[in-house]
DNA sequence: ACCTGAACACCGTTCAAGT
DNA sequence: ACCTGAACACCGTTCAAGT
């Protein structure tokens, strides 16, 4: 009897499921061939039936998380289409927090290409010159991986779990006032802060920056 | 006869240096605890009297990094001392550009807290209200980080390497000008542009948006 | 105090063999 | 066509032994 019962049949879009679990309850080093074979309850050299290799994998696991990425066209005015595309982004990210740092190390696929195009449809049809509208694309793409992977990274140091804000906090105690007073006080500034308003505020900067550079 | 000659003595800042080395010249994959050995002419286990584990030398690494950005001072305003090293941090970022990566995945050491102490300094000397200058330092540090990270990563796949830009080109071919024709006008826009000035014009955009916000 | 040989517990991946 | 046992070539790291 080598049928094992009670195990979904293999294909490319449950191995990638399965993995997107494992990285968002135990984390992207947590996700090894072996490990996602456990939980699929196949053996680990199955998996290469249906996917190439590792970066193949990961490369398919962004852009599921690029598919959650809400394709906004309702709004009274194109840019404010992308700033809610901008906001849907930080939301899909924060989901998944291991997806920021691995999210263009490789070649676009389709949910991210889809996403990339009516993102750069919304500039075309906005005021802006095609000039803007390219240097807007990054400042937005930049503005919310960047804004996202630092404040993922100091949730992780600062947030509540007790083990690494421990760590950060015996690092404070390392700054001493007189000499790095700012940094104390931008440390102090986050643990307090709302971060999620700040990320809006500074959006809201560059999409009014854009339009007052095309206005001039 | 056990000790070999023409090999310097082995401590943390030669090893971080040889260890950049290899980064640099061929990739932080290329970099391995037993490469890094063998370039040293010691034998691996050596490295662990010097340094606990890997994690502390791409962090030793990192700051090492962060030591080469320039702590601008002189300008006629404090955001023009931000601009500066604004600028002198792309410039870090890109000499080693295995590092945007890495750049804050541990908690801030020396050099990247005196960076971090002095841009906030500079922050609180200008005219921008606390909470502005808070948001602004993120602004600018989110800008340069990402940009660099997208510019590198651009860079690889389309350069003149053509190892990969045959790839890029077969990705290009693979989008269809009816479907995608944004997506096809922006990869173009970037063979032939110039990311340089992008960068800056991003950047000054935040920083007048910053002043601007702030007079309102 | 610093260096190192041997070994351990992992990785991703290949290949030939099974059904 | 899909699954898998055994094996390979790597990792980072530990530990006891050397000097």
């Amino acid at each position: 009897m080598n049928i094992k019962t009670n195990r979904s049949p293999l294909d490319r879009e449950t191995i990638v499921a399965r993995a997107i679990e494992i990285a968002d309850e135990e984390g992207v080093t947590a996700l090894t061939m072996r490990s996602l074979a456990r939980r699929l309850g196949y053996e680990v050299m199955s998996l290469y039936n249906h996917i190439a290799n590792k970066g193949e994998l990961i490369s398919l696991m962004v852009d599921e998380v690029a598919a959650e990425v809400e394709i906004s066209s309702q709004g009274p005015d194109p840019l404010t289409d992308v700033r809610r595309m901008a906001i849907s982004m930080r939301e899909a990210l924060v989901r998944h927090p291991w997806a920021p740092p691995l999210w263009q190390r490789e070649l676009p696929r389709a949910a991210q290409v889809e996403r990339m195009e009516h993102l750069l449809g919304l500039l075309a049809a906005s005021t802006l010159s095609p000039d803007l509208a390219h240097h807007g694309f990054h400042a937005v793409n930049n503005h919310v991986l960047g804004y996202t992977l630092q404040e993922l990274e100091m949730t992780i140091a600062i947030g509540t779990e007790s083990e690494l804000a421990a760590k950060t906090q015996t690092f404070l105690e390392g700054l001493s006032p007189e000499d790095h007073p700012h940094a104390i006080a931008h440390i102090h500034q986050h643990i307090a802060g709302d971060t999620s308003s700040s990320f809006e505020l500074v959006l809201d900067l560059i999409l009014d920056g854009l339009v007052r550079l095309n206005d001039e």
